[in-house]
DNA sequence: GATGAATGAGAGTTCATTCAT
DNA sequence: CATGAATGAACTCTCATTCAT
């Protein structure tokens, strides 16, 4: 048997993400963890404390990962509303990518942001895509096509939102309204709707 | 002490509510329903059989509160555009006034829709808001003022979840962008770009 | 199964008292305190709480035993030297009696009488030895017969400790010495000593 | 790092006997001690065997302390009545000079002298002071001082338990009585109790 | 000789559920 | 109908001990 802190440490958040993605935290249970990881639990409890600790490793792991969305997009694009749209699509694209994410944050929230709202780590956080979006909106008031009283908080929260919802709520609402978010026009019509509601409001 | 089944009954419905909103199924406690409800632990076995059965009556009860969004706004208006408008209002006003319902919907997400996806019951609930929408995009269309190809499922899907995202986002997007959801302000901005960005997709 | 909530309190009490005792804290196993108890762990923890409690109950436990020596001996006596030689040999009988109080005592100042000094109820546990003590030094001062510096502190300190000593150390002198503490002899030098060494010191 | 069995073993026998003393056999950890020999657990095991066989080493280390009680003082004195008193105080000034011993011998009276029962080596252990007392004893009759009857071994008892109970009984009968043992008078009051039982028992 | 990662048995504690009263 | 004492399985966490490096 191979011995190695680093990668079991590893293989002990990689196996949390997964079991506090899917169960929560009350939900999840150590052993689960412990069994994924192919390690015991005194391992999880040397190398993370707690599963309160581990927990909150597991959300800033996963914080992590959305500051990886690169803001390149930003220099391919002249047009501050195609550059707004592009940033629509690179976020659906996220989610879709990362559904741990949306997951997590989604405990998060009905856990009240307890661990972020106790992470200062947490809530400086990089988060390209925000800036993508504020540089998004500063360039179309510059250039006189976005309106001034355009707020690039109420277009991050409609962007993220829009995309975020598709995938946070793909298990109920599908259900009672009978349609399969697997569809691209279902999911181009989304996103189009999303896009124009910002483009709306972005108009001068 | 009142011997009284279906206010004992009804009791512990109202704790269970509580309960599970604010916790989950894996975090609320049994022991914790009971004491909320002033009754004992037998009673709810006596009454629900289980804490699992007991769950199920509680998503069921937070769906039948969605079927109490009555639908008499539809004789208001006669312009579709409109109507829509009054509708997302109307939804926005519901989400408000039901935290529990965003919570359990969230719970149920993240259990994959289990409860949903069980119950015959739950699919076949009635939504006077979905057949509001259906009636509104189906009045628009006939009055050759929207689309002929406007979908009213993707329509629903914008609508809700975009007053839902409000709400159910509430702890970790307001963190991170700094901005308080409370605001009335921001509260107008974002219903004018899901309202905007409906009305975009519904045009001609 | 009778049921009754009074009993298995109290017989988790004394199997704790009979575990600590044995065991002290550290050593001392929840299990085995609801196997002697007749019952299971749900049990001592619905009563007591915690193990850390259930320790501070039995601490509790074994000093009122204290406060049940009586009394009334000073009553007997008119002879305040012969007061404090009865009072020797009812404390010796009493530890005699109580082997798990002389146990928890240890265990107590081993832990360095954390319980007796985070507990304002055991600091002023009624310790009616003590107040026989004072009194017959009190009286033998006012009769002229004891020195008026005596201390009662120190006596009731010589007196207890005397005491308490001949069973405290009967695991680990005996065998160095080679000696039998059961032998009644010896047991009657050891009194004598003690008392001779108290009366010397009240002596004018 | 120097490699150095001599000196390892030695740190972690000094790091135990901190730690046994401190906390008894059950609550004492091999982490804890390791952590303070500044080695790692495998030495322990190495060198030690087990936590049972390090505690007898540390049971055995604390008893050879006792041996070096020099004896010397014997030539010191012709009087046998001044020499008992002599070695009262040289006991109390060993004592406090060794909290470690005073506490390791209680942890083996709780732990009904398990070790020192199993340990021939332990029953052997050279204890000057017992043959100190022996020959006072001896002496002072054969001057026709103390009577016949004497016996050294009622003197050795509560010359012995007379000092240590001073230092084990340190934490709760001074919380109860409310004096300071630190407090000279005290300690002298106390002594001249002790030594005046045992001079009286001697006493033709 | 020395390290510290890994193990597994077992400790304290919780909790859904049952059942005598 | 109602109570809450009792149960036992399962959970989080600890610790003496071993072993690959």
């Amino acid at each position: 048997m191979e011995r190695n802190a680093e990668r079991t440490k590893a293989n002990i958040l990689t196996a949390a993400v997964a079991e506090f993605s899917e169960k929560g935290y009350a939900g999840a249970r150590v052993d689960a963890i412990a069994k994924m990881a192919g390690c015991n639990k005194g391992m999880i409890y040397q190398y993370y404390e707690s599963k309160e600790r581990l927990y909150e490793s597991v959300i800033a792991y996963e914080y992590q990962t959305l500051s990886k969305l690169e803001a390149e997009i930003i220099q391919q694009y002249t047009d501050p509303g195609e550059l707004i749209d592009a940033i629509v699509d690179k976020y659906f694209d996220f989610l879709l990518a990362h559904p741990d994410f949306v997951k997590i944050i989604m405990w998060e929230n009905l856990n009240e942001g307890r661990s972020v709202k106790a992470s200062s780590t947490l809530q400086n956080v990089k988060a390209p895509i925000l800036e993508c979006i504020r540089e998004a909106v500063r360039k179309g008031r510059a250039d006189g096509i976005f309106k001034e009283t355009a707020s690039s908080k109420a277009v991050a929260f409609a962007l993220i939102t829009g995309a975020f919802s598709y995938f946070s709520n793909c298990h109920t609402l599908p259900v009672i309204l009978n349609v399969d978010l697997r569809d691209s026009d279902f999911l181009v019509s989304h996103k189009e709707i999303v896009k124009s509601g910002i483009r709306s409001y972005l108009k001068k």
